[in-house]
DNA sequence: TATTTATTACAACTAAGTTGCGATAATACT
DNA sequence: AGTATTATCGCAACTTAGTTGTAATAAATA
């Protein structure tokens, strides 16, 4: 349904991707807003957020939900089909900008993709 | 810990794989198998034959757990590292031949990779 | 300020997957 | 073959992520 109204939910859902860019799973940011927010307004003013184009969704490793800010989103089209990585280390997952080609399949219409990339970050490496 | 003798369970679950070459969901697979195997074991037994290079597994996009047949595993090594085709029209997924080519990123060492491609299959093209 | 209705909190629920443990059955041993 | 060992199984109870219904609250509008 998207955005109709700002409110306090909104702002502080906001605020976490602001301080963080990096993705930040559903029950990572329950437990950071615990206090302040219920956990089923999470999960639907995310779900808002996504349909304005605002923050964009993709499945982790283990099958949790995982939000990210867009970057070239709008309402009628979400762009962010980048691949995502996960640093088996710290656990953080980013966004990358380099663009993963995938070949076209014979007798198979390709519509979108999602991929996830584990390895060792920058930080982790070292 | 890996698959050490040979029962029933195991033998009903990989004729499952032998009848179907495309994956199955471990939902899909409760669902079969209901009357003659308790959920438990068959979560039990798909992490074994995963342990000993049988199946693979990887998330598809509403973030349940699905196993396909390896081609080329051991019970050391995964090999399965190629990319799944999900159709969204008949919800079959399967695996590709084709490989996906990471490109290398800077300061970051790539380890796997999971690649779910989204689109139409042969027999829902038409 | 009053009205409208989007948004929120709460409780109760669903669905996927896990854990502990006694019972069962595959394999090894004599 | 009969017995002992222990991997495997089934059951119940639990956990965890996410959903649904609904009454209360609070943005936006008139």
């Amino acid at each position: 349904m998207g955005v109709i109204r700002k409110t306090k939910s909104i702002e502080l859902l906001l605020n976490e991707f602001k301080t963080q860019k990096t993705a930040i799973s559903t029950i990572e940011l329950i437990q950071r807003l615990n206090s302040k927010l219920n956990k089923t307004t999470i999960y639907r003013v995310l779900e808002n957020l996504v349909d304005d184009g605002i923050l964009h969704t993709f499945i982790g490793h283990d099958g949790i939900k995982w939000y990210a800010m867009c970057t070239n989103c709008t309402k009628s089209k979400h762009e962010d089909l980048h691949p995502h990585f996960e640093c088996i280390e710290c656990g953080e997952i980013d966004c990358l900008k380099s663009e993963v080609i995938i070949p076209k399949i014979q007798n198979r219409k390709i519509l979108s993709s999602q991929i996830l990339i584990k390895g060792m970050c920058e930080k982790c490496i070292n």
